[in-house]
DNA sequence: TCTGGGGTCCTAGGACCC
DNA sequence: TCTGGGGTCCTAGGACCC
């Protein structure tokens, strides 16, 4: 294929209120609903968080990795202002990845580098429409087709790069289609929070706002062995993406995962050993099921997640003399591992468990 | 307001080997 | 008797992303 440039054209692809939006795409009755996708509420004492929330929920000041009591709290109010009642869903990731599928395979007969980052998401490459303004009619060309073939909406981000892509796709949401060009990519960021920037969370924004910085503006004034001293190997390339520098590729083949694990806050703190045993066991299962499914054969080192009552986060790891593949194996680390968190040693107050974890790592 | 679940990447210290 | 580095692996924790 040969293009009509040289010029790198990224897109970033990001799917509206995912979650929310196939809730009402399956269930039509709920059109136009304020729809909480997260976990169970119970009345305002659930101890989850907000997965997602459709737009008219978020008209009530609900948003993402919110706790679902306080979301609940924000809809009782607006429903004893007179404004329609909340609808909770627990997450159905089954339909969710089925119209994940749908849409990017749906994508991909119009663009064949395409990166899938989540089940929401993906770079695009888009090069080899030659310039921004083909790269524009082809945006829209995949909007109305996902609009029209999926029934969801999607926002389109633009750019000489996966980071103005990102950043972009995300300035007009829902049903967004922004572009910045090579030339204004600078002075697009400039204005921004730093937060705005992938990458930095709230304890690298913080620490950047300790020296007076708080927008990618302000934030140049770093040098680049300033940045390195304070963050590290990620220093430099935050001083890259703070001038929209990102040579990343857009790479297309699906990495096999890294590690398998799986998480679970008890509805009460508990000390149990019966029932963490229990859950431990449960979560050995849907590992190796998961493990299998992929094509793993075996695993070489478990690690056991602890969150206290206090919220305090530990965990302990060992690793295998030999790679091991069988459910047996696991379930007996697992409880080794427990079993170290129960003794006093590790645990003298003897604070009650919020949380319990299993993963593998090292897999082939 | 009281904090999910699934992941990735990085760092730093210690052990061990050559 | 004292003192090297380099490399790799393991472990624990932290920050971040969706």
């Amino acid at each position: 294929m040969r293009y009509a440039s040289s010029v790198r054209i990224i897109g970033h692809i990001d799917l509206d209120a995912f979650f929310a939006s196939v809730e009402e795409r399956e269930k039509p009755y709920l059109k136009g609903a304020p729809i909480i996708v997260g976990s169970d509420p119970q009345g305002g004492r659930g101890r989850g968080v907000v997965s997602t929330a459709s737009y008219a929920a978020r008209r009530y000041g609900v948003r993402s990795a919110m706790p679902i009591s306080k979301a609940w709290k924000l809809c009782e109010s607006a429903r004893c202002a007179g404004y329609p009642a909340c609808v909770f869903v627990t997450p159905g990731m089954h339909s969710y990845s089925k119209a994940s599928q749908e849409v990017f395979a749906l994508v991909r007969k119009h663009v064949r580098v395409l990166e899938q980052v989540s089940v929401d998401e993906a770079y695009l490459d888009l090069s080899f429409t030659g310039s921004y303004t083909q790269a524009r009619r082809l945006a829209e060309v995949l909007r109305k087709d996902i609009r029209d073939t999926c029934g969801l909406t999607a926002s389109i981000g633009i750019g000489p790069n996966k980071l103005i892509a990102k950043i972009a796709a995300g300035t007009q949401k829902p049903n967004g289609l922004t572009i910045v060009t090579t030339r204004a990519a600078e002075r697009f960021l400039d204005p921004l929070p730093l937060q705005e920037i992938p990458g930095i969370g709230p304890k690298t924004a913080a620490r950047l706002k300790q020296k007076g910085f708080k927008t990618v503006h302000d934030a140049k004034a770093l040098a680049w062995q300033d940045a390195r001293r304070m963050f590290g190997k990620w220093g430099f390339s935050l001083y890259e993406r703070l001038r929209a520098i990102d040579d990343r590729a857009v790479v297309a083949e699906h990495e096999a995962p890294l590690s398998i694990g799986r998480h679970h806050t008890f509805e009460t703190d508990t000390r149990n050993l019966q029932d963490i045993q229990e859950v431990l066991m449960d979560q050995a299962r849907r590992i190796m099921r998961t493990f299998a499914r992929e094509g793993f054969t075996s695993f070489k080192t478990v690690v056991l997640t602890v969150r206290f009552s206090d919220f305090t986060t530990v965990s302990r790891s060992l690793t295998l003399s030999e790679p091991r593949g069988t459910l047996r194996e696991l379930e007996l680390k697992a409880i080794k591992l427990i079993l170290s968190f129960l003794e006093s040693r590790e645990n003298p107050r003897n604070k009650a468990l919020r949380l319990v974890g299993l993963r593998i790592e090292k897999l082939e």
